[in-house]
DNA sequence: CATTATATAGTACATCTGTGCTATAATGCC
DNA sequence: GGCATTATAGCACAGATGTACTATATAATG
């Protein structure tokens, strides 16, 4: 078993390597801390069963060198090391088509059995792609109940009289509602509005 | 290790009990083809390790039955079984809170590295949640490549002059392509179009 | 060469949308 | 009681949007 990891901080792959050991007997683990030196080692070998590469190195980021890492060892299912949880860089990783995006956060434990999965021929996804990302950034937008209702409906194209007849209000109300949303989500239209909603989990795309 | 099993297809149970038992040796599996035997089972039991649940349960689904399974069993990690790779509901259950949705296409080997890691407190999710979901269903539509770069500025809430103006076309013409892309979608104003797009995996929500 | 699909652009018109006002009523808070 | 918030509603108006046409040019297809 011939793993590659690609880390350029030695302490993390020095307690990375003992984690691997654990996967069989039989690993043996190169190791660098730059992908050039990385495609270097890549040409000296006969293909890896597992590449693990950090997402943030320097130089050449992992995303950057990723196309490089598949042109020389097209077999190689690669990994992302990363210390960041952002639902947007797991989504366009795995996008890209690698195997699996580990946080570094993970526990050991469930790290072997996520590559394990991997070298099986499976995906390792962190949950986290689920929820909308880092909730602590956000500013918790708060929306009054006939706002969050009425946003719902703009977001599922609704017109403004289709809106007031299903709520069996004047349409001249839902333009005072709608304007005060446009304000709160700081944007200008209707279409905006629906963007921003669904991309802040303000509603469900799923009705 | 504690494992109930809960599908109504029996053959697949057994299928399932072979794989099952390469977690461990002291593998014990209770198994049952409905809710209300499996709520009977817990209640007789002192916790499970791991709860395999189908979701496609005649009378109560795995789905409904979830809430009761996990007043029963508070700490038992539950894990789906689907037959189905549809996104959305793959989505719903781990809003639910579940730890893991396993396709029953799955291959063996897989399968367990899956539940190991979830046995360790990870979660597996299968990867093509990132899909839009199956595209087997899917009538397909196809926009002109125009077409496409222009819902995908529609989304973003801009406006005809807007996009005019970032094209460098008139916004004549934009229209007339708002107008083609609203047939193709049986929509019939831009925020519908807009949460179309979306819905159908069209554009991406991360420009 | 004729046809089709696509992209471009214009005009005209009805409707929708968004803003800026004013105003009333209900509710909860200090 | 006074004040803020929220929901309600109307009016006026500018600008945006969507549709129905026509029309030209280009590229691909047969």
């Amino acid at each position: 078993m011939k793993i590659l990891l690609v880390d350029d901080h030695i302490l993390f792959r020095d307690g990375l390597k003992l984690v691997l050991k654990q996967i069989g007997d039989d690993v043996d683990i190169k190791e660098c801390g730059t992908c050039t030196d990385a495609y270097a080692i890549i040409r000296e070998s006969e293909g890896f069963d597992l590449i693990l590469l950090d997402v943030d190195l320097p130089v050449i980021s992992g995303m950057e060198g990723l196309q490089e890492f598949r042109k020389l060892d097209p077999s190689a299912p690669i990994v992302f090391l990363s210390g960041s949880d952002d639902h947007k860089l797991i989504r366009k990783a795995l996008e890209l088509g690698v195997m699996g995006y580990i946080p570094k956060t993970l526990s050991s434990e469930i790290m072997i059995h996520a590559l394990q999965l991997i070298l099986k021929g499976g995906r390792y996804v962190p949950d986290n792609i689920l929820k909308g990302s880092d909730e602590l950034k956000r500013p918790k937008i708060t929306l009054t109940a006939r706002q969050s209702e009425i946003l719902q409906l703009i977001t599922h194209g609704k017109a403004n009289k289709e809106i007031a007849k299903i709520l069996g209000i004047a349409d001249n109300t839902v333009r005072v509602h709608i304007s005060a949303i446009f304000q709160v989500l700081k944007v200008n239209n209707r279409t905006e509005a629906a963007f921003a909603a669904l991309q802040e989990g303000l509603v469900s795309p799923y009705e």
